[in-house]
Order: C-alpha cells, then structure tokens, then sequence
DNA sequence: TTGAAAGCGATACCAA
DNA sequence: TTGGTATCGCTTTCAA
C-alpha cells in the first residue's frame, strides 16, 4: 500500500521468530508465556530471536483466545469538566497507578457521567478485566450492572444503597469527622457548625454522622440546625458558609466535609470580618494540598489517599488472580492535622 | 470450567446474530460497519436481531483485523508518585476527556517516567493508534521514537532539543511571562526578580526567555543574577525564595514560572516578614486553583488549561483521520489575571 | 519436549 | 446487494 518504503516498522508475528529460531510456533508461544515445558536449548534461540527481531506480542491475537485483555479500567462517575477538579481524586490515581505500573495490566480512564451506558456497553463486552469505580453518586447503576456480569471490581468509596457484594476501600469517615468535632470540643467550642457533602454520597453522609457523634447530646438532638448542605466544590462552601452564618450567627467552628468547601468557608468567614481560628475555628477534610494553601493553613483530618489508591489496585488484582475471591471491604483510619486554622 | 453456572453473560457473536437474523455474517458485519450496501430489509432484520441478543462486536477480533485499537494513549512522562502533583496537568487532561468522549476512542493513561522501554515497546506493536504526550523533560527518546513510527502523536508543550515533525500544543509561555514583567515594572517594580521552571523543561526556559525580555536593557544584560532555579514544585519555590532574598535582599517584585512555586514563595516571603504586595509583588504562572487559594490570592498569568487540552485531542483525530496531515503547531494566547499579590 | 492444526471473532475480497 | 472464504496473530489441545 505504501509507495516509498514498505511497512517501515511493522512488528514481526510469531511465526516469523518461529522460522528465525527454527522452531515451532508453539515453541516460541511457549517460551513468551513461560511454560516450564520448553528445553533450555529451545528457549535460548527464542529468547535471543525474540530480541533481535524485537518481537512483541500482539495484544489483540493474544487477547481473541485467552478472553482476556490485560487491561483495567478505572470509572470515574463524574463529567468530564469535573475530573479532577478534586485534588483528592489525583491522589487516589496516584496509587492506583503505582501499583498497576508494577504489572502488565493497561490502565484505562473512563468518565461515565454524561453517558454512563455507554461505559456499561464497553465492560460488558470483556474490553476490560476489571474496573475500579470511583466518585459514586447515589445507587448507581453501573454498580448493579458490573454485579450481574460477574465482573471483576472494587468501589472507591463505600457505595449507598443496598449492601453489595463488589468490595469497596474507604477512609473511616465517621471515625474522622467525629475525631474533628471532638478536637474543637476540647478547644472549648461550644457552637458547632458543619457544611456537609451531598447527600447522595456516602462521604458526605458518613461524615455527617460522625459530625453528629461527636456533638454533646443536646446539640446532636439539634443537628438539622447546625448543618448547610453543600457539593464538595469550594463555590458550594462559600454558599453554605454564607447560609450558616445567617442563620447561627453566634456559631464558633465549622467542620466541613472535605477541603475544598473549607477553603471556600475561609474567604466567607474573613469577608464577614470573623477571624479565623480567634472568632471561627475551621476543620477541613481530606488534609490534600489545599489544606497547605489556605490562610491560615487548614486543620484538616487527613485520608491516606496514595495509600487508599493502593489498596483499591491491590483488591482487584487479587480477584484477577483467582476469580472465586471476593475481598472484604478496607477501611483505612485517618488523622487529625492540626494547623493554623483550629 | 465453571460448573454451577456456565458463560453467565457471554456476548453473542457475529455469527449468532447471522443466524438469528437469518443472514450471512458479511451482511451483519457491513451493517455493523454502516456500510452503504446494506438492503433497509436487511438492516433492519439484523438491528432487531443486534439488540435483542445485546450484541456488541468484539475489539480483539476487529482489532485483529483492521489493524486499529480504537484507543488512544496519554503518556505522562513523570513517575506515579508526581502525577497530578501539578493541578495544571488535571486541566489538561479534562479538555482531552472531553472531546474524547465524543468519540469511541478510548483513553489510556500511562506513565513513562521510570520506565520509557516499556511504554515504548507498548506503542511499538501498534497497541495504540494515536499518542498524547505530556511533562516532557529535556529531549525526551520518546518523541524520536514516535517520530521514527510514524506513529500519530501530538505533544503537550514544545519539546525541547532539534526540530520535530511532530506538532504541539502550548501556551505563549514567552509572551504570557513577559507581559507579567512589563506588569510589574508599569507598577514601579525596579528590582524583579524570577524563580524559574527547570532547564530541561521548555515551558521553564520560555517563561525564563519572557521574563528577560520583560527587564530593562540593564537589568537583563544582568539576568543571571537575578533568577533561582525551580522545579515547578512548592518546596523548590520555598527553596529558590529563600535563595533569592539573601543574594538580593532588596528586591520588590518576583516572577515565579508556576503557581505552585509562587505558593512556595509567598510562605518564605511571609516567614522574612515581608508584606505582600507591599514590600515585593508576586506574580505566578498558571492561574491554576492553587492562585486563588493563596493569601494574598495570586496574580497570575492564566494559560488556558481545558483549551490546550480540547487542542491536542482535536489534532491528534485529524491525523487519525487521514494520516497524511501534520497539523500545524498551536499556540494560545495567555493572560494576565490581576488579583491581590502584585 | 515438540509440532501440526484447530479455533478465537471479526473484516474484506471475490464471485455470484 | 449478498454470501463464501481467506486471513489477522496467537493459544492450546492432541499426537508424536
């Protein structure tokens, strides 16, 4: 097809290492998945063909008869235009990635919010050999679906709704949150405030528990009172924010339910001319890079998101590895960083 | 192999749809492919029988064939552990998703840094039809690689070294810097100086270029002096500021290459105990959340993250699309955005 | 231990 | 417009 110069770099086959080592195709199959069937005489002329041809094997043949493709893919339930406006999410990828660049296995991203059907269509032809789920809204379909198949997966991130059998890793919200409000209340605050996440996120839901636990009884009883719902988004903090001071304006803490909101709370809270942390102490969550550029630097209770990445790789490699596994779920602990801003 | 329940939900194939819809593969496989050819009464037998049997074409099969992988690679030449260290990055990657998402190319993700053999043996076999690559340091053999595949590629930011046939996308690094001293100096700075990106890194020594070419005559015979070498992360920012005021500890203005550095500048700025902008301006590069997180918020040179992104996606498909096009280099324009620090 | 040969699920050419 | 069939590159019995 070309006229000037043919395939220029077009990979030799198999069967063209089988002709160079004079063996078999079989034999050079062999030696590229390591059967200990193969003589050691055998295996060094196709190890050494192998190299001078430069031979790799083509995924796709490869892929046709084994059913499998090497390759994970990692869902991220949310539009395009907010894929990684999170920091934390970064994070999570980070160890994700670590682990996989360790193996053979190819990772796929994959945004699912505008068209999750789309995706469904994707995994459930076997493009993938399992999936990782992450930034869940609500009781997803998607969840329902990778059941059905059988497929191999893990959730980032407890799932809402009915209990499922797909393994998740997650940071221990409840135990975080309610670690931050017990902080403020040893500081000696006594009106605590909370800018949620949304409800339809088991994050935000589990650390408003845990906000909830870790209020004296009377406030617990009031709690409706003392929260403002907000996004995860730093606009939807500084409304919140907004909401909350109106409404309690006698109020002397906020925890709120990630970084970002907390960042946005802050420039409420100096724009209403209340210090932060003399007037209003501020807690964030998730203790991500934000933390370290707010002023004053937020305390923050801080999920090991490298690590929490980590687990959720590992979990699915070991279902990859032997189908019948199904991995209980991970909660990882988290920590209170105490900064400047409580 | 399974014994309680055998291929729970094995996709059909080409030729059971064949069957059920009482034609010949060829004819479902040209309606597949919406081939002109196609009798209506064919076609609409077969996408009856297409979606009552749920079938979706296998890509290992096709792939086999048609030589293509439908797929398409993100390769970020940075190890696991800094990806997505710089928000910047998530930009770009939100802008490639989006337009992406509009095809049914698929979106790997794969990091080069510690092992550029790997990725490069993996893009070699043709695994891959198309490549994105970002964060390139120095003259990376990646880039020559992919030129000597005739591989089609696109670069995140102008590579460093000898001309490539390659095109690239990036922001008007030199004009976005200058324009950020001239700002500085109409403000009456008179003793600016720079923390620069890293040398291998063009986008590093083209916000270096633009800030020289910002200086007064004197002032940029003198340039040397007046910069300190970064890495476009935070500590290296707090390093490079810290180095900064003690050689020239009456300076009134600086320059950093990225927010990030800028960040790290503005703590070291306040630990001396000088007042921003009083005593110095800041001025950073990026406009990336980080400027408005900081106190003062950053001013700051605004490239236009989801943009570059939308523009590498969309001169990668042109040459998918036919591969005899080399898209032009692009070059947006950047703009300084105003706020506390300068 | 080795090789021959039968697929895997699609595409695309050639006849009909 | 259709169908038959060779083919893509590899894995995997089955015999030898």
């Amino acid at each position: 097809m070309a006229d000037r110069d043919a395939h220029p770099a077009s990979s030799p086959t198999l069967e063209e290492v089988a002709a160079h080592a004079g063996v078999s195709r079989a034999t050079v199959s062999r030696v590229v998945n390591d059967s200990p069937k193969v003589s050691p005489a055998a295996k060094l002329a196709v190890d050494r063909s192998i190299d001078m041809l430069g031979y790799v094997p083509n995924r796709a043949a490869r892929s046709l008869v084994t059913k499998r493709t090497d390759s994970i893919a990692l869902v991220i339930s949310e539009p395009e235009a907010r894929l990684f406006a999170d920091p934390a999410l970064a994070g999570f990828v980070r160890g994700i990635a670590e682990v996989l660049a360790n193996t053979d296995y190819m990772f796929l991203l994959l945004t699912a919010q505008p068209d999750s059907a789309r995706i469904a269509r994707y995994m459930r032809n076997g493009h993938v050999d399992g999936v990782i789920l992450m930034s869940l809204h609500g009781d997803d379909p998607l969840v329902t679906m990778l059941e059905r198949q059988q497929m191999p997966a893990v959730l980032g991130g407890r799932p809402m709704g009915r209990k499922h059998t797909i393994p998740y890793v997650d940071a221990d919200n409840v135990g975080g949150a309610r670690a931050a409000v017990e902080y403020l209340r040893a500081k000696g605050r006594t009106n605590i405030v909370s800018i949620t996440g949304p409800r339809e996120m088991s994050a935000g839901m589990d650390r408003l528990t845990g906000f909830r636990r870790g209020l004296s009884k009377d406030d617990a009883r009031d709690w409706r009172n003392r929260i403002a719902v907000g996004a995860f988004t730093e606009e939807s903090g500084e409304q919140a924010m907004a909401e909350l001071l109106e409404r309690t304006p006698d109020l002397d803490a906020v925890f709120a339910a990630n970084d970002l909101m907390a960042a946005g709370a802050l420039r409420v809270l100096k724009a209403a001319g209340r210090r932060v942390p003399d007037d209003v102490a501020v807690v964030g969550f998730d203790d991500s890079v934000t933390a370290r550029h707010t002023d004053p630097q937020l305390t923050s209770v801080r999920q090991p998101l490298e690590d929490l990445g980590r687990h959720l790789a590992k979990l699915l490699l070991m279902q990859l590895q032997s189908s019948d596994v199904v991995p209980a779920p991970v909660v990882l602990p988290t920590e209170l960083v105490v900064r400047q801003s409580a």
